[in-house]
DNA sequence: GGACGGTGAAACTTCAGGTTGCCTC
DNA sequence: GAAGTTTCACCGTCC
Protein backbone atom coordinates (compact mmCIF):
# COMPACT_ATOMS: atom_id res chain seq x y z
CA UNK A 1 0.00 0.00 0.00
CA UNK A 2 2.85 2.08 1.02
CA UNK A 3 5.11 1.84 -1.97
CA UNK A 4 2.38 3.23 -3.82
CA UNK A 5 2.38 6.82 -2.15
CA UNK A 6 4.22 9.05 -4.14
CA UNK A 7 7.47 10.78 -2.74
CA UNK A 8 7.17 14.25 -3.03
CA UNK A 9 8.98 15.26 -0.14
CA UNK A 10 11.39 13.25 2.68
CA UNK A 11 8.62 13.65 5.29
CA UNK A 12 6.40 10.56 5.40
CA UNK A 13 3.06 11.89 7.06
CA UNK A 14 3.07 15.02 4.37
CA UNK A 15 3.53 12.71 1.91
CA UNK A 16 0.61 10.05 3.00
CA UNK A 17 -1.50 13.12 3.27
CA UNK A 18 -1.11 14.47 -0.08
CA UNK A 19 -1.63 10.92 -1.76
CA UNK A 20 -4.87 10.84 0.26
CA UNK A 21 -5.82 14.55 -1.00
CA UNK A 22 -5.03 12.80 -4.85
CA UNK A 23 -7.44 9.73 -4.35
CA UNK A 24 -10.32 12.35 -3.12
CA UNK A 25 -10.05 11.08 0.46
CA UNK A 26 -9.69 12.82 3.88
CA UNK A 27 -7.10 11.90 6.70
CA UNK A 28 -6.41 12.56 9.83
CA UNK A 29 -3.05 12.56 11.21
CA UNK A 30 -2.50 12.27 14.81
CA UNK A 31 0.87 14.09 16.31
CA UNK A 32 1.56 14.19 19.99
CA UNK A 33 1.91 17.99 20.35
CA UNK A 34 -0.20 20.71 19.36
CA UNK A 35 3.44 21.99 17.92
CA UNK A 36 3.98 19.36 15.56
CA UNK A 37 0.33 19.80 14.82
CA UNK A 38 0.70 23.02 13.78
CA UNK A 39 4.07 22.55 11.76
CA UNK A 40 2.74 19.19 9.95
CA UNK A 41 -0.03 21.32 9.18
CA UNK A 42 2.03 23.97 7.39
CA UNK A 43 4.04 21.89 5.77
CA UNK A 44 1.08 19.80 4.01
CA UNK A 45 -0.60 22.48 3.34
CA UNK A 46 2.38 24.35 1.55
CA UNK A 47 2.71 21.46 -0.87
CA UNK A 48 -0.31 22.34 -2.17
CA UNK A 49 -1.60 25.16 -4.48
CA UNK A 50 -5.20 25.12 -5.36
CA UNK A 51 -7.66 26.87 -2.98
CA UNK A 52 -11.35 27.35 -2.97
CA UNK A 53 -14.06 30.42 -2.40
CA UNK A 54 -15.61 27.75 -0.12
CA UNK A 55 -12.27 27.82 1.95
CA UNK A 56 -11.47 30.94 1.51
CA UNK A 57 -14.63 32.22 3.50
CA UNK A 58 -14.20 29.58 6.06
CA UNK A 59 -10.36 30.77 6.80
CA UNK A 60 -11.90 34.57 7.30
CA UNK A 61 -14.32 32.59 9.75
CA UNK A 62 -11.56 31.10 11.69
CA UNK A 63 -9.46 34.15 11.52
CA UNK A 64 -12.21 36.20 13.25
CA UNK A 65 -13.33 34.06 15.40
CA UNK A 66 -12.31 35.76 18.38
CA UNK A 67 -12.60 39.60 18.93
CA UNK A 68 -9.10 40.05 18.38
CA UNK A 69 -6.80 37.34 15.69
CA UNK A 70 -3.97 35.95 17.27
CA UNK A 71 -1.40 34.93 15.37
CA UNK A 72 -2.51 31.40 16.17
CA UNK A 73 -5.89 32.14 14.08
CA UNK A 74 -3.68 33.76 11.32
CA UNK A 75 -1.61 30.39 11.45
CA UNK A 76 -4.90 28.35 11.21
CA UNK A 77 -6.67 30.73 8.81
CA UNK A 78 -3.41 30.60 6.30
CA UNK A 79 -3.40 26.81 6.12
CA UNK A 80 -7.27 26.45 5.82
CA UNK A 81 -7.61 27.96 2.86
CA UNK A 82 -5.03 24.77 1.45
CA UNK A 83 -7.86 22.73 2.92
CA UNK A 84 -5.57 21.48 6.10
CA UNK A 85 -6.11 22.29 8.97
CA UNK A 86 -4.88 21.70 12.84
CA UNK A 87 -6.48 21.16 15.71
CA UNK A 88 -5.74 21.08 19.66
CA UNK A 89 -7.30 22.54 22.72
CA UNK A 90 -5.20 25.86 21.99
CA UNK A 91 -8.04 26.24 19.37
CA UNK A 92 -11.40 28.12 20.56
CA UNK A 93 -14.24 25.73 20.61
CA UNK A 94 -16.23 27.94 17.46
CA UNK A 95 -13.01 27.33 15.85
CA UNK A 96 -12.83 23.58 16.37
CA UNK A 97 -16.59 23.60 15.30
CA UNK A 98 -15.76 25.18 12.26
CA UNK A 99 -13.09 22.54 11.56
CA UNK A 100 -15.08 19.45 12.44
CA UNK A 101 -18.22 20.36 9.90
CA UNK A 102 -16.09 21.13 7.22
CA UNK A 103 -14.33 17.87 7.66
CA UNK A 104 -17.63 16.31 7.46
CA UNK A 105 -18.75 18.19 4.87
CA UNK A 106 -15.15 17.12 2.76
CA UNK A 107 -14.33 20.85 2.25
CA UNK A 108 -11.37 20.58 4.66
CA UNK A 109 -9.63 17.46 3.84
CA UNK A 110 -6.43 16.94 6.00
CA UNK A 111 -6.94 17.62 9.79
CA UNK A 112 -3.56 17.37 11.92
CA UNK A 113 -4.12 16.92 15.56
CA UNK A 114 -3.08 15.72 19.23
CA UNK A 115 -5.47 13.18 20.59
CA UNK A 116 -8.35 15.62 21.32
CA UNK A 117 -9.70 14.20 18.23
CA UNK A 118 -9.25 10.78 18.38
CA UNK A 119 -11.77 11.44 22.20
CA UNK A 120 -15.22 12.58 22.32
CA UNK A 121 -15.57 13.66 18.80
CA UNK A 122 -16.88 11.41 16.19
CA UNK A 123 -14.64 12.33 12.88
CA UNK A 124 -14.00 9.18 10.84
CA UNK A 125 -11.45 9.54 7.58
CA UNK A 126 -10.62 7.00 5.67
CA UNK A 127 -7.19 7.48 6.39
CA UNK A 128 -5.81 7.51 10.05
CA UNK A 129 -2.28 8.63 10.02
CA UNK A 130 -0.15 8.37 13.36
CA UNK A 131 3.21 9.80 13.42
CA UNK A 132 4.36 8.73 16.15
CA UNK A 133 2.66 6.60 19.22
CA UNK A 134 5.46 7.90 21.56
CA UNK A 135 4.22 10.76 23.98
CA UNK A 136 5.91 12.60 26.84
CA UNK A 137 4.64 11.34 30.08
CA UNK A 138 5.66 11.09 33.46
CA UNK A 139 9.07 9.03 32.84
CA UNK A 140 9.83 10.95 29.84
CA UNK A 141 9.17 9.81 26.19
CA UNK A 142 7.34 6.74 26.09
CA UNK A 143 5.19 4.06 24.29
CA UNK A 144 1.16 5.09 24.61
CA UNK A 145 -1.21 2.80 25.87
CA UNK A 146 -2.88 0.44 23.04
CA UNK A 147 -6.24 1.40 24.25
CA UNK A 148 -5.37 4.71 23.01
CA UNK A 149 -3.78 3.68 19.66
CA UNK A 150 -6.98 1.76 18.82
CA UNK A 151 -9.07 4.86 19.56
CA UNK A 152 -7.17 6.65 17.24
CA UNK A 153 -6.68 4.15 14.45
CA UNK A 154 -10.43 3.74 15.07
CA UNK A 155 -10.91 6.93 13.32
CA UNK A 156 -10.23 5.15 10.15
CA UNK A 157 -13.10 4.35 7.77
CA UNK A 158 -15.75 6.15 7.35
CA UNK A 159 -19.18 3.71 7.69
CA UNK A 160 -21.24 5.70 5.27
CA UNK A 161 -18.35 6.38 2.76
CA UNK A 162 -15.94 3.41 2.41
CA UNK A 163 -16.05 -0.05 2.55
CA UNK A 164 -13.01 0.23 4.75
CA UNK A 165 -10.44 2.68 6.52
CA UNK A 166 -6.38 2.32 6.31
CA UNK A 167 -4.62 3.19 9.79
CA UNK A 168 -0.99 4.16 8.92
CA UNK A 169 1.66 4.33 11.49
CA UNK A 170 4.63 5.89 10.56
CA UNK A 171 7.99 3.96 11.56
CA UNK A 172 11.53 5.25 11.12
CA UNK A 173 12.64 2.19 9.90
CA UNK A 174 12.44 -2.20 9.91
CA UNK A 175 13.59 -2.65 12.89
CA UNK A 176 11.20 0.20 14.79
CA UNK A 177 8.33 -0.88 12.29
CA UNK A 178 8.66 -4.32 13.66
CA UNK A 179 8.52 -3.33 16.86
CA UNK A 180 5.29 -1.36 16.73
CA UNK A 181 3.80 -4.24 15.04
CA UNK A 182 4.57 -6.32 18.18
CA UNK A 183 3.19 -3.71 20.53
CA UNK A 184 0.64 -2.25 18.58
CA UNK A 185 -1.09 -4.46 15.94
CA UNK A 186 -0.39 -7.87 17.90
CA UNK A 187 -0.18 -6.28 22.00
CA UNK A 188 -3.54 -6.92 23.67
CA UNK A 189 -5.48 -3.31 25.23
CA UNK A 190 -4.55 -2.79 28.99
CA UNK A 191 -7.18 -3.56 31.76
CA UNK A 192 -9.26 -0.70 32.40
CA UNK A 193 -8.65 1.17 35.65
CA UNK A 194 -11.29 2.29 37.76
CA UNK A 195 -11.14 5.83 38.45
CA UNK A 196 -12.10 5.62 41.91
CA UNK A 197 -9.13 4.68 42.76
CA UNK A 198 -7.72 8.27 42.77
CA UNK A 199 -8.04 9.99 45.68
CA UNK A 200 -9.54 12.82 45.39
CA UNK A 201 -12.24 11.31 43.57
CA UNK A 202 -12.81 8.91 46.74
CA UNK A 203 -12.77 11.51 48.73
CA UNK A 204 -15.66 13.17 47.05
CA UNK A 205 -17.20 10.01 47.01
CA UNK A 206 -17.00 9.40 50.62
CA UNK A 207 -18.77 12.79 51.20
CA UNK A 208 -21.09 12.84 49.22
CA UNK A 209 -22.48 9.48 50.09
CA UNK A 210 -22.75 10.24 53.47
CA UNK A 211 -24.13 14.18 52.68
CA UNK A 212 -26.73 12.49 50.38
CA UNK A 213 -27.89 10.17 52.97
CA UNK A 214 -26.77 6.81 51.26
CA UNK A 215 -24.90 5.58 53.77
CA UNK A 216 -24.10 7.22 57.38
CA UNK A 217 -21.82 4.70 59.12
CA UNK A 218 -18.31 3.24 58.59
CA UNK A 219 -19.35 0.00 58.20
CA UNK A 220 -22.25 1.56 55.07
CA UNK A 221 -19.29 2.68 53.41
CA UNK A 222 -17.14 -0.17 53.51
CA UNK A 223 -20.24 -1.74 52.08
CA UNK A 224 -21.10 0.59 49.67
CA UNK A 225 -16.96 0.42 47.79
CA UNK A 226 -16.77 -3.07 48.87
CA UNK A 227 -19.44 -3.62 45.87
CA UNK A 228 -17.96 -1.69 43.43
CA UNK A 229 -15.51 -2.15 40.40
CA UNK A 230 -12.59 -0.32 42.30
CA UNK A 231 -12.50 -2.58 44.70
CA UNK A 232 -13.08 -5.74 42.20
CA UNK A 233 -10.05 -4.83 40.56
CA UNK A 234 -8.30 -3.52 43.81
CA UNK A 235 -9.60 -7.19 45.41
CA UNK A 236 -7.13 -5.93 48.80
CA UNK A 237 -10.40 -5.17 50.68
CA UNK A 238 -8.10 -4.03 53.79
CA UNK A 239 -6.29 -1.44 51.87
CA UNK A 240 -9.39 -0.12 50.78
CA UNK A 241 -10.86 0.15 53.94
CA UNK A 242 -8.08 1.56 55.13
CA UNK A 243 -7.89 4.35 52.79
CA UNK A 244 -11.82 5.13 53.38
CA UNK A 245 -10.91 5.07 57.03
CA UNK A 246 -8.19 7.77 56.51
CA UNK A 247 -10.58 9.92 54.52
CA UNK A 248 -12.91 9.62 56.94
CA UNK A 249 -10.54 10.86 59.49
CA UNK A 250 -9.50 13.79 57.54
CA UNK A 251 -13.27 14.88 56.72
CA UNK A 252 -13.90 14.65 60.42
CA UNK A 253 -10.67 17.04 60.94
CA UNK A 254 -11.94 19.82 58.09
CA UNK A 255 -15.18 19.63 60.28
CA UNK A 256 -17.22 18.50 56.81
CA UNK A 257 -18.65 15.33 59.38
CA UNK A 258 -19.16 14.44 62.73
CA UNK A 259 -19.47 11.74 64.40
CA UNK A 260 -22.50 10.75 66.62
CA UNK A 261 -22.20 9.19 69.95
CA UNK A 262 -18.60 8.25 70.11
CA UNK A 263 -18.94 8.18 73.87
CA UNK A 264 -20.95 5.05 73.74
CA UNK A 265 -20.45 2.94 71.20
CA UNK A 266 -18.69 -0.23 72.97
CA UNK A 267 -15.37 -1.51 70.91
CA UNK A 268 -17.31 -4.03 68.92
CA UNK A 269 -19.49 -1.76 67.23
CA UNK A 270 -16.90 0.69 65.97
CA UNK A 271 -17.99 -0.22 61.89
CA UNK A 272 -21.76 1.07 63.34
CA UNK A 273 -20.24 4.09 64.28
CA UNK A 274 -22.66 6.74 62.76
CA UNK A 275 -21.32 9.59 60.73
CA UNK A 276 -23.08 13.55 60.68
CA UNK A 277 -22.94 15.46 57.79
CA UNK A 278 -21.91 19.05 58.90
CA UNK A 279 -23.66 22.28 56.97
CA UNK A 280 -20.47 22.75 55.72
CA UNK A 281 -19.78 19.46 54.66
CA UNK A 282 -23.11 19.37 52.60
CA UNK A 283 -22.42 22.35 50.77
CA UNK A 284 -18.76 21.38 49.72
CA UNK A 285 -20.54 18.02 48.35
CA UNK A 286 -23.00 20.07 46.77
CA UNK A 287 -20.34 22.07 44.77
CA UNK A 288 -18.93 18.99 43.75
CA UNK A 289 -15.50 19.76 44.69
CA UNK A 290 -12.47 17.55 46.08
CA UNK A 291 -13.30 17.81 49.76
CA UNK A 292 -9.26 18.87 50.11
CA UNK A 293 -9.38 21.67 48.07
CA UNK A 294 -12.33 22.79 49.88
CA UNK A 295 -10.87 22.59 53.42
CA UNK A 296 -7.83 24.44 51.47
CA UNK A 297 -10.04 27.28 50.59
CA UNK A 298 -11.42 27.57 54.04
CA UNK A 299 -8.41 27.67 55.64
CA UNK A 300 -7.15 30.84 53.32
CA UNK A 301 -10.22 32.16 53.96
CA UNK A 302 -10.03 32.54 56.79
CA UNK A 303 -6.75 33.49 57.16
CA UNK A 304 -7.79 36.13 54.37
CA UNK A 305 -10.00 37.54 57.02
CA UNK A 306 -6.72 38.87 59.26
CA UNK A 307 -4.16 40.48 56.49
CA UNK A 308 -4.10 42.26 53.86
CA UNK A 309 -5.31 40.78 50.51
CA UNK A 310 -5.45 41.58 47.10
CA UNK A 311 -6.66 39.74 44.07
CA UNK A 312 -3.51 37.68 43.80
CA UNK A 313 -4.61 35.93 47.21
CA UNK A 314 -7.23 34.34 45.52
CA UNK A 315 -6.60 33.43 42.49
CA UNK A 316 -3.17 31.94 43.87
CA UNK A 317 -5.03 29.92 46.27
CA UNK A 318 -6.75 28.58 43.58
CA UNK A 319 -4.01 27.90 41.31
CA UNK A 320 -2.88 26.01 44.30
CA UNK A 321 -6.23 23.57 43.68
CA UNK A 322 -6.26 20.58 42.33
CA UNK A 323 -9.15 21.29 40.14
CA UNK A 324 -7.12 24.12 38.04
CA UNK A 325 -4.34 21.91 36.99
CA UNK A 326 -2.52 21.38 34.79
CA UNK A 327 -0.45 24.49 35.65
CA UNK A 328 0.92 27.04 33.57
CA UNK A 329 4.46 26.07 33.46
CA UNK A 330 7.45 28.12 34.45
CA UNK A 331 10.08 28.05 31.97
CA UNK A 332 14.11 28.01 32.45
CA UNK A 333 13.88 31.67 31.10
CA UNK A 334 11.07 32.66 33.46
CA UNK A 335 12.55 31.54 36.54
CA UNK A 336 13.78 34.69 37.37
CA UNK A 337 11.10 37.09 36.44
CA UNK A 338 8.41 34.83 38.43
CA UNK A 339 10.39 34.90 41.28
CA UNK A 340 10.80 38.69 40.81
CA UNK A 341 7.25 39.09 40.90
CA UNK A 342 6.58 36.68 43.55
CA UNK A 343 8.28 39.19 45.63
CA UNK A 344 5.69 41.87 45.22
CA UNK A 345 3.59 39.93 46.18
CA UNK A 346 4.35 37.73 48.57
CA UNK A 347 2.82 39.36 51.60
CA UNK A 348 -0.69 38.19 49.66
CA UNK A 349 -0.71 34.73 49.88
CA UNK A 350 -2.79 33.01 51.56
CA UNK A 351 -1.31 29.51 51.06
CA UNK A 352 2.32 28.60 52.65
CA UNK A 353 4.66 29.02 50.75
CA UNK A 354 7.33 26.18 50.43
CA UNK A 355 10.83 26.90 51.08
CA UNK A 356 12.87 26.65 47.51
CA UNK A 357 15.00 23.29 48.85
CA UNK A 358 11.32 21.81 49.23
CA UNK A 359 10.02 19.40 46.06
CA UNK A 360 6.71 21.60 46.11
CA UNK A 361 8.26 24.58 45.30
CA UNK A 362 8.47 24.38 41.06
CA UNK A 363 4.64 23.55 41.73
CA UNK A 364 4.22 26.68 43.98
CA UNK A 365 5.99 28.67 41.46
CA UNK A 366 3.82 27.52 38.82
CA UNK A 367 0.70 28.31 40.72
CA UNK A 368 2.16 32.04 40.74
CA UNK A 369 2.64 31.86 36.66
CA UNK A 370 -1.06 30.67 36.53
CA UNK A 371 -1.71 33.27 39.43
CA UNK A 372 -0.17 35.82 37.46
CA UNK A 373 -1.97 34.92 33.89
CA UNK A 374 -5.68 35.52 35.82
CA UNK A 375 -3.84 39.14 36.78
CA UNK A 376 -2.90 39.91 33.58
CA UNK A 377 -6.61 38.35 32.39
CA UNK A 378 -8.37 40.89 34.76
CA UNK A 379 -5.82 43.70 33.55
CA UNK A 380 -7.30 43.55 30.37
CA UNK A 381 -4.71 41.95 27.89
CA UNK A 382 -5.54 40.54 25.02
CA UNK A 383 -5.05 36.76 24.08
CA UNK A 384 -2.51 37.61 21.69
CA UNK A 385 -0.22 39.17 24.89
CA UNK A 386 -1.09 36.13 26.53
CA UNK A 387 -0.16 33.76 24.07
CA UNK A 388 3.16 35.35 24.28
CA UNK A 389 3.70 36.05 28.08
CA UNK A 390 2.08 32.66 29.30
CA UNK A 391 2.48 30.19 25.86
CA UNK A 392 -0.94 30.00 26.85
CA UNK A 393 -3.16 29.94 23.62
CA UNK A 394 -7.04 31.00 23.51
CA UNK A 395 -8.37 27.67 23.70
CA UNK A 396 -6.92 27.52 27.00
CA UNK A 397 -7.61 30.48 28.33
CA UNK A 398 -10.98 29.60 27.73
CA UNK A 399 -11.27 26.43 29.68
CA UNK A 400 -8.87 28.02 32.73
CA UNK A 401 -11.15 31.02 32.97
CA UNK A 402 -13.96 28.18 33.26
CA UNK A 403 -12.65 26.58 35.73
CA UNK A 404 -11.20 29.48 37.72
CA UNK A 405 -14.85 31.12 37.51
CA UNK A 406 -16.08 27.81 39.10
CA UNK A 407 -14.01 27.55 41.96
CA UNK A 408 -14.37 31.42 42.91
CA UNK A 409 -18.03 30.70 42.89
CA UNK A 410 -17.21 27.96 45.55
CA UNK A 411 -15.24 29.96 47.54
CA UNK A 412 -17.78 32.67 47.38
CA UNK A 413 -20.36 29.73 48.74
CA UNK A 414 -17.61 28.66 51.49
CA UNK A 415 -17.62 32.43 52.39
CA UNK A 416 -21.10 32.41 52.63
CA UNK A 417 -21.48 29.57 55.07
CA UNK A 418 -18.78 31.18 57.39
CA UNK A 419 -20.09 34.20 57.58
CA UNK A 420 -17.32 36.57 56.34
CA UNK A 421 -19.49 39.40 54.30
CA UNK A 422 -16.58 41.35 53.56
CA UNK A 423 -14.56 38.98 51.53
CA UNK A 424 -17.68 38.01 49.68
CA UNK A 425 -18.21 41.16 48.27
CA UNK A 426 -14.40 41.12 46.93
CA UNK A 427 -15.33 37.43 45.50
CA UNK A 428 -18.39 38.79 43.72
CA UNK A 429 -15.75 41.55 42.25
CA UNK A 430 -13.05 39.12 40.76
CA UNK A 431 -15.78 36.27 39.64
CA UNK A 432 -17.13 38.97 37.01
CA UNK A 433 -13.80 40.10 36.44
CA UNK A 434 -12.65 37.02 35.76
CA UNK A 435 -15.73 35.98 33.53
CA UNK A 436 -14.97 39.39 31.42
CA UNK A 437 -11.39 40.23 31.57
CA UNK A 438 -11.96 43.62 32.94
CA UNK A 439 -10.49 45.69 35.48
CA UNK A 440 -13.09 47.12 38.42
CA UNK A 441 -13.89 50.46 37.00
CA UNK A 442 -15.94 48.44 34.08
CA UNK A 443 -18.01 46.12 36.38
CA UNK A 444 -20.95 49.17 36.50
CA UNK A 445 -21.04 48.80 32.56
CA UNK A 446 -20.73 45.16 32.47
CA UNK A 447 -24.55 44.60 34.15
CA UNK A 448 -25.92 46.07 30.09
CA UNK A 449 -26.57 43.36 27.99
CA UNK A 450 -24.38 42.91 24.97
CA UNK A 451 -21.60 44.66 26.51
CA UNK A 452 -18.72 43.06 27.57
CA UNK A 453 -14.90 43.88 27.89
CA UNK A 454 -14.24 45.41 24.60
CA UNK A 455 -17.82 47.30 24.19
CA UNK A 456 -17.10 48.33 27.91
CA UNK A 457 -13.67 49.73 27.92
CA UNK A 458 -15.01 51.56 24.74
CA UNK A 459 -17.81 53.98 26.50
CA UNK A 460 -15.27 54.22 29.84
CA UNK A 461 -12.87 55.87 27.44
CA UNK A 462 -15.36 58.12 26.33
CA UNK A 463 -16.34 59.29 29.26
CA UNK A 464 -19.26 56.87 29.70
CA UNK A 465 -18.59 54.84 33.49
CA UNK A 466 -21.62 53.93 34.67
CA UNK A 467 -25.41 53.62 34.24
CA UNK A 468 -25.80 57.11 34.73
CA UNK A 469 -23.31 58.05 31.94
CA UNK A 470 -25.44 55.77 29.53
CA UNK A 471 -28.83 57.69 31.07
CA UNK A 472 -26.76 60.91 30.50
CA UNK A 473 -24.66 60.95 27.41
CA UNK A 474 -26.36 61.85 23.88
CA UNK A 475 -28.31 58.97 22.00
CA UNK A 476 -25.63 59.67 18.78
CA UNK A 477 -22.85 59.20 20.61
CA UNK A 478 -23.92 56.24 21.66
CA UNK A 479 -24.85 54.60 18.13
CA UNK A 480 -21.43 55.89 17.27
CA UNK A 481 -19.78 53.84 20.24
CA UNK A 482 -21.77 50.62 20.16
CA UNK A 483 -23.63 50.67 16.54
CA UNK A 484 -27.38 50.90 16.20
CA UNK A 485 -28.34 48.03 17.68
CA UNK A 486 -26.66 47.76 20.71
CA UNK A 487 -27.49 51.17 21.82
CA UNK A 488 -31.09 51.20 21.11
CA UNK A 489 -31.06 48.21 23.57
CA UNK A 490 -28.56 49.77 25.54
CA UNK A 491 -30.50 53.17 26.06
CA UNK A 492 -33.76 50.96 26.96
CA UNK A 493 -32.00 48.65 29.58
CA UNK A 494 -31.54 52.53 31.05
CA UNK A 495 -34.97 53.08 30.47
CA UNK A 496 -34.83 55.63 27.64
CA UNK A 497 -36.95 54.42 24.75
CA UNK A 498 -35.02 56.22 21.23
CA UNK A 499 -36.96 53.49 19.03
CA UNK A 500 -38.85 56.20 16.95
CA UNK A 501 -35.43 57.92 16.29
CA UNK A 502 -34.02 57.75 12.71
CA UNK A 503 -30.13 57.21 12.43
CA UNK A 504 -28.02 57.34 9.86
CA UNK A 505 -25.52 54.74 10.51
CA UNK A 506 -21.92 55.42 10.08
CA UNK A 507 -20.52 53.76 6.92
CA UNK A 508 -18.27 51.66 9.01
CA UNK A 509 -20.25 48.67 10.76
CA UNK A 510 -20.71 48.15 14.05
CA UNK A 511 -18.81 50.32 17.24
CA UNK A 512 -16.58 52.81 16.59
CA UNK A 513 -14.36 54.11 19.13
CA UNK A 514 -14.09 58.15 19.40
CA UNK A 515 -10.39 57.85 19.46
CA UNK A 516 -10.33 56.19 16.10
CA UNK A 517 -10.26 59.71 14.87
C1' DG B 1 44.42 43.92 14.75
C1' DG B 2 39.79 44.13 15.56
C1' DA B 3 34.99 44.22 14.38
C1' DC B 4 31.72 41.68 12.15
C1' DG B 5 29.16 37.94 10.14
C1' DG B 6 28.31 33.30 8.88
C1' DT B 7 28.34 28.43 10.07
C1' DG B 8 27.68 24.32 12.35
C1' DA B 9 28.05 21.64 16.34
C1' DA B 10 26.87 21.24 21.05
C1' DA B 11 23.89 22.28 24.82
C1' DC B 12 19.62 23.16 26.38
C1' DT B 13 14.37 23.13 26.54
C1' DT B 14 10.13 21.59 26.09
C1' DC B 15 6.55 18.29 25.41
C1' DA B 16 -1.89 15.91 25.25
C1' DG B 17 -6.22 16.64 27.06
C1' DG B 18 -10.69 17.40 29.86
C1' DT B 19 -15.29 16.12 32.58
C1' DT B 20 -18.51 18.01 35.15
C1' DG B 21 -18.61 20.39 38.75
C1' DC B 22 -22.50 25.94 40.30
C1' DC B 23 -25.96 29.43 39.04
C1' DT B 24 -28.47 32.16 35.99
C1' DC B 25 -29.73 34.68 32.17
C1' DG C 1 13.47 10.60 23.42
C1' DA C 2 13.13 13.90 19.66
C1' DA C 3 12.43 18.24 17.58
C1' DG C 4 13.21 22.87 17.96
C1' DT C 5 15.93 26.68 19.84
C1' DT C 6 19.80 28.94 21.76
C1' DT C 7 24.59 29.34 22.60
C1' DC C 8 29.17 29.30 21.43
C1' DA C 9 33.45 28.42 19.25
C1' DC C 10 35.57 28.91 15.07
C1' DC C 11 36.77 30.81 10.79
C1' DG C 12 36.94 34.08 6.99
C1' DT C 13 36.37 38.73 5.43
C1' DC C 14 36.59 43.50 5.43
C1' DC C 15 38.18 47.91 7.00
Amino acid sequence: MIDKIKTVCDNPTVNIALDTIKIGKQALVFVNTKRSAEKAAEEISNKIKEKTNELEALSLKVLNSLSKPTKQCERLAKIIKKGVAFHHAGLVQKQRELIEDNFRKGIIKVICCTPTLAIGVDLPAFRAVLQSLKRYGYRGLSYIPVLEYLQMAGRAGRPKFDKYGEAIIVASNEDHKDELIERYIYGEPEEIYSKLAVEPVLRMYVLSLLASGFVSSKKGLFDFFGKTFFAHQFEDIDKIEGMIERILGLLEEWEFVRSSGEDFVSADEIGEEKYKVTLLGKRVAELYIDPLTAHEFVEGIKKATSMNINEFSFLQMISSSLEIRPLLRVKVKEYERIQEELVKYEDFVLSGEPSIYESEYDDFLNSVKTALFFMDWIEENDEESLLEKYDIRPGEIRVKLDNCDWLIYTCEELTRILHFQPLLKELVKLRIRIKNGVREELIPLLKLKGVGRVRARNLFRNGIKDISGVKKVDYMKLVQLLGKKTALSVKEQVGQDYSKIKVKENKRKGQISLKDF
